[in-house]
DNA sequence: CCAGCCCGTTACAATTCGTCACGCAATCGA
DNA sequence: TCGATTGCGTGACGAATTGTAACGGGCTGG
């Protein structure tokens, strides 16, 4: 442990960009913002990770097109949020502004530096990973087993979750991505996506507002959009499981 | 870059456990192996993350149970492999031997310090948990795309890639693991993928060994199945996408 | 003001995949 | 040896989702 310390004390002046920041997003405090319009792409899949980015404003897709032409968007990112985590040499996504959007960056060199340089950020960083990796479960779960509903339920429910502050209670969410890259997320056609609202609607699990582009959506009966969504309270994993070794089928 | 090296100088000699590790699997060498029978669970999703884990031999399978009962195999680990990095508290997951396996385990906390510690061992580090990362976003893509043929042949190439060595190219693979397991995988039932497999073995792509209990596999046509797996070898990055700003529909 | 476009919605037909039921072969245990 | 069990394959059927096509309602721009 000291030797950590000791670290910090003969670490030359610049090399310690990120020594007086106090958690991750404390290395983009000093950054530039840069401004996007919507649609406006930030990088592509296989590009050089050259940088890392914290979303500033806005909301973000990334997403990878497929040989055959089609889109899969693998996670949204709003205000807050950090991306290019963990890659290697690569991208492993494109990423695409949504809405206009305000980003700020450093550089992998800098970011990677600022973690490894102060012991304080690795955990923060660990856990992001972690996040985005636990995120990339969950959607293979809901990619394997859940059926239209479930998906557009588990979607509205995670997208509360991120996008309100805790204790906070809206019942009007507006989203800022477009029908289509619901689809694109939850593995659906536009139209199944459409005709799911629809149902949803219909049972009053929600509502949506007739003005603008139906992106605001009003949540009117919360507890069965959590039913719904099946995810079944995250189950009980300390009992009997530990007995049956033979792995169920 | 010079401060690494004053690090390792001064490094006190209790730090240096994995000081002298080449690679990360090094870091496994002194341990004792461990033999799991078929089946038998080697930790479960959300107990708390006390180990890293080394496949010495046989094949491992990481799952989670949903609240209906349903099982969704998120991976398969082969020997070589190494499970429970980039976890936070607890495991998101549980793992299971498919058939007998031996593995190694160090404590998180030692095997953290062997990381942190040797700045040698911290790219193969990042490598891996990025190599998880894109081996769960191809999974994303799969199951939101792919049709039931183009899941199986995908799972058959990629099950080659991993378990052959550079340049060896065997007609014959030999799958540890059994229908169910690879019908939770791929999310499908194992009716489908038994159809499939009928389906691939008419159109001659594979053939399977009647002996024992149809693990055995002889890939006919590689090339076929290649295609039929729809990859398009990971397309064309550098032309023509920097053009459309517009998200493309 | 109207035409044209984009996005979302709805209806209907087509297809895929899941469900259910059963047959077959190999293995296990008495 | 026999019956029970397990894992896999197959066929018929139905449900859920997809594809196709057409429609509507706001914007935008001339």
């Amino acid at each position: 442990m000291y030797i950590v310390r000791e670290q910090k004390i003969i670490a030359s002046p610049e090399m310690r960009t990120g020594s007086e920041a106090q958690c991750l997003r404390d290395v983009f405090r000093q950054q530039a913002s840069e401004h996007l319009t919507a649609g406006k792409s930030l990088f592509l899949e296989g590009d050089r990770a050259e940088h890392v980015f914290e979303v500033v404003e806005g909301a973000l897709r990334i997403f990878k097109i497929i040989s055959d032409g089609r889109r899969v968007i693998t996670g949204f990112l709003y205000s807050g949020d950090i991306i290019g985590l963990a890659v290697g040499q690569r991208y492993l996504y494109s990423a695409e502004a949504i809405s206009v959007a305000t980003v700020k960056r450093v550089s992998r060199r800098r970011f990677d530096l600022a973690v490894t340089d102060n012991q304080r950020l690795q955990p923060e960083f660990f856990a992001l990973v972690s996040d985005e990796m636990a995120a990339a479960q969950d959607q293979m779960v809901l990619l394997s087993c859940k059926n239209a509903e479930e998906r557009i339920c588990s979607f509205l429910l995670k997208f509360m979750k991120h996008n309100s502050l805790p204790g906070e209670r809206r019942r009007n969410i507006e989203l800022p991505m477009c029908r289509q890259d619901i689809a694109d997320y939850l593995g659906l056609t536009i139209e199944t996506v459409s005709r799911t609202f629809t149902k949803l609607i219909q049972k009053g699990v929600v509502s949506i507002e007739n003005s603008a582009l139906r992106h605001t959506i009003a949540i009117e009966r919360p507890a069965l959009l959590a039913r719904l969504a099946g995810d079944g309270e995250e189950v009980c994993w300390h009992e009997g499981l530990m007995a049956g070794q033979q792995a169920g089928h």
